[in-house]
DNA sequence: CTGAAAGCGCTTACAG
DNA sequence: CTGAAAGCGCTTACAG
């Protein structure tokens, strides 16, 4: 049904049952119900395209997803993000593009859904600390909101992130009370710029505690079960940490798993504590989690994402936004004093 | 820059424009060959909502996810279901419309898209054996594809699907060859349809070889590492099998860790053989994986899938295609005989 | 508060 | 092989 017909239906004219839909002051209050009311009833709904077209921007938010890179975001982490984001388009009624391109072409696809009308904005998900593509985005006249941030950005852009570097700062600090010297750090790429953030808070309670840090103490990689194992394995075999901080859940997985070969008692033998991104499919969440954890939902920060970029389109330009999460310290069964 | 700017640009007309840009037969190929150039050069692209505004059709394939419900579907089979879809999309330049909505209000999300004109044609995933989303996008007219089978739908629909059956058969087979006769089925949640055929596969192989099978020895749940773990645990407490078939990769590192604990070695003390969905981020792919499997690339599904669609979405009605994967049989270091 | 008309940027019969 | 014109289904100044 068009907006033609329906209006036949309900004996208006078009121009005020689009008013109504719309929510413009305009029109009659009784008049905006009973024609809202109508629409559900008779299943009327405004073709989208048409209405794109007339209204010149579209109520889309473009994620473009690298694939085949180095860092593969085909990950458990990007599904809970999307989810986030879908929530708070759905509240907003907005739509979601997704398109998976190589990372080389990925300046090309913000330029093609950019003009060809299709996007109203992006996320940039997974910054680099160098990542270009605020500045390519600016340049396109995009808007845009980072999920994180880019240091090497000059001038101000808009970004959601959760405090990384204080997450790993007290949570370092807490592995220190309990009176570990020993701590090693298992991080994701720190080409990736939430991982140096991490890294730094680590070093800072490190430096405030007079604890020099060992760089034999320290990795940096995949966030995979995979890659915490093989690090805990090459950790446990040298001079022995009595404490592992883990950039995410699935690398605990893995040091867990090597911990237990070792026949070690995680929480006895060694403290592990975690970042944990709290995705739905990986549960930390019994009363006492198995992992100690910096916890911070990777699906709020896809929401509030999705919140802050719709702002932006729909009000126009205007100062950049920033929003900062705290990760929340959750004490569980993998941490101790030392033994 | 829209049409009009760029036919004036290179001094020709928007028709012909529009049809040497669309590959239409009746233009001059060195025209076309000249204009498609220029197109590029300037950045030039059509306005994609008066496009499919002016065809009427959207050259975009909806998927519906659905959130909050007994199957979490936010999980890492999804992403690189999305990730052979995009690849798909993007040969095919079609777009991608991701919709995230409660369970009970799938049916709704599906025909506001379709009213809305946002969608071509949907995949549909993770369909349950009586899964009522066929029966509903025939009434709405809506054209999709079933990513698995739909048993209990009356009457002919597209699909893409994995030879489930057959890969538990001949899983179970060969196991059974190497002298198990205690062979264990952990299986994801046999609602689903694609879990009741893993699960006819396997007991009709046991059924031809006359092997009983133990109600004892099958578990149904979620496809988690968690949930491999749990039921590993209650089968090695009891009267243990020799060998056991997982229907996903995680809940055979589940299954693993399980068995490590025991102080037992896999495929020495217990065989696993697990149906691998070859995600790109938990890799069991080296010279001999870890896992012998059956393995089969969702992300190929994902592609297949989405390509079908599009035929039926650009080529109008016609009879719905079925096409079904086989899976490989690849051994690892995780089976052999009985000790 | 309501409506007739123009315009959003394309595609595609229709006419040449 | 090419072009002028109508039409896709909306929204929104403009006029009442």
């Amino acid at each position: 049904m068009k907006l033609k017909d329906f209006a036949k239906l309900v004996g208006m004219s078009a121009t005020t049952v689009s008013r109504a839909l719309n929510g413009h002051p305009e029109v009659n209050a009784q008049t905006r119900a009973r024609l809202i009311a109508a629409a559900r009833q008779h299943g009327y709904q405004p073709n989208a395209h048409a209405r794109f077209l007339a209204m010149g921007h579209a109520s889309t938010i473009g994620c473009v997803i690298p694939i085949g890179g180095r860092n593969e975001i085909v990950n458990p982490i990007y599904a809970d993000f999307l989810a986030g984001v879908g929530e708070e388009c759905a509240r907003r009624r907005f739509e979601i593009n997704l398109t998976v391109v190589p990372e080389e072409e990925q300046p090309d696809a913000y330029r093609a859904l950019s003009s060809k009308g299709l996007i109203g904005g992006v996320i940039v998900q997974f910054p680099r600390h160098d990542d270009p593509r605020p500045a390519l985005l600016d340049r396109i006249g995009l808007p845009y909101v980072v999920h994180g941030r880019v240091t090497g950005h000059d001038g101000p852009y808009s970004w959601v992130d959760v405090n990384n570097q204080r997450a790993f700062q007290r949570g370092t600090e807490f592995l220190l009370q309990l009176g570990h010297r020993r701590i090693a750090l298992i991080n994701g790429d720190e080409r990736l710029d939430f991982a140096r953030r991490r890294r730094d808070g680590y070093l800072r309670a490190l430096a405030d505690a007079g604890v020099g840090a060992d760089p034999a103490l320290m990795a940096s990689g995949e966030m995979t079960a995979a890659y915490g194992y093989a690090q805990a394995r090459r950790l446990l075999g040298g001079a022995r940490p009595t404490a592992i901080l883990c950039a995410a859940t699935m690398i605990a997985t893995g040091v867990r798993q090597a911990v237990e070969e070792a026949g070690l008692v995680l929480g006895r033998d060694l403290s592990v504590l975690t970042f944990d991104d709290d995705l739905s499919y990986y549960a930390n969440r019994e009363a006492v989690p198995v992992f100690s954890a910096m916890r911070s939902p990777v699906r709020v920060a896809g929401a509030r994402c999705a919140a802050l970029l719709i702002d932006r389109i729909t009000g126009g330009p205007g100062d950049p936004v920033q929003e900062l999460l705290e990760a929340e310290l959750v004490i569980g069964r993998s941490t101790a004093p030392p033994a």
